[in-house]
DNA sequence: CTCAGTGCAAAGGATTTGCATGCCG
DNA sequence: CGGCATGCAAATCCTTTGCACTGAG
């Protein structure tokens, strides 16, 4: 599986005139068996070794082909994650006291619900939509006050 | 309508112990008036004389208070809404080419399937969702190639 | 008089970039 | 050999903060 998704990510890489370095081979380890999108800080704590400024570049170089995609929190730090093709598409989970973002399949029901809405905005905003992005926000397992009856 | 806006505002504010000043009504009347999220620079563009660090401070204080919503996006800036309290719940649409962010209200069956979703995520990983962002991303009117017949 | 809000300018911190080096083709 | 990726360190730029001033109670 790890193969074939190298196998893309040099396909996608070539066909943007960039190779498969083994920095960017790292790069897409991590985040290929994370739970969901990594900080850099984070992608550098899993890989050490790496220079932080190799990491940014890469990640540009990654998300300008199509193989990472960026993601935004009102966390300090941006949040890296493999594209959708190597993935599936899927929906996050944020954690609002620890900033986690974990990942969540899509629904077909949801996705269609989605995509009506994707039609109702073109129909009243003339807006032509081409992906979306689903978050829900709330607490983590993690973070939720002990569960009842959890008294260990 | 505006009034009432400043009212719900003033009494956000005095349950947070702050007070509603000139700068913050100046703040909110933009937020209020615009059709989707903005940037501070916007913000500074509408209401020419405000400092830019009196803007981030308040900004910062009206989210503490629950008025104002801050969103990240892939773009350069943060931009800024009034809470949802005010708006009435919505979803974005997202320009991936002149990066403007619009507004779109919520339909009843996609925050149906949303809410399905969100139970998904409580039974699958014990996620407990209080909120969610939906963005459509995709290319807005204004930036879309010209429309067929659009001669004139 | 005291406290909070404001403006100006400088600091902070995630991200980007310049430059010299090393490696793949 | 030529070009691109890498590391290190310095620069960049959005955002935050320190400080002195001003107005409201």
């Amino acid at each position: 599986m790890a193969a074939t998704v190298h196998a893309v990510v040099a396909e996608k890489l070539h066909a943007h005139a960039q190779r498969l370095t083994p920095t960017r081979r790292d790069i897409v380890d991590v985040l290929s068996t994370a739970t969901g999108p990594l900080t850099i800080p984070e992608i550098l704590a899993h890989r050490t070794g790496l220079a932080q400024s190799s990491v940014y570049r890469n990640l540009a170089v990654l998300e300008e082909a199509g193989v990472v995609h960026r993601m935004m929190t009102h966390d300090e730090f941006a949040r890296y994650e493999l594209a959708e093709d190597l993935t599936g598409h899927h929906h996050h989970l944020v954690c609002m006291r620890c900033g986690r973002v974990d990942d969540l399949p899509a629904s077909a029901a949801l996705e269609q619900s989605v995509a009506a809405a994707a039609e109702e905005a073109a129909r009243v905003a003339g807006f032509r939509a081409q992906h979306h992005r689903l978050d829900l926000l709330g607490i983590c397992a993690r973070c939720a006050p002990a569960p009842p009856g959890g008294s260990r």
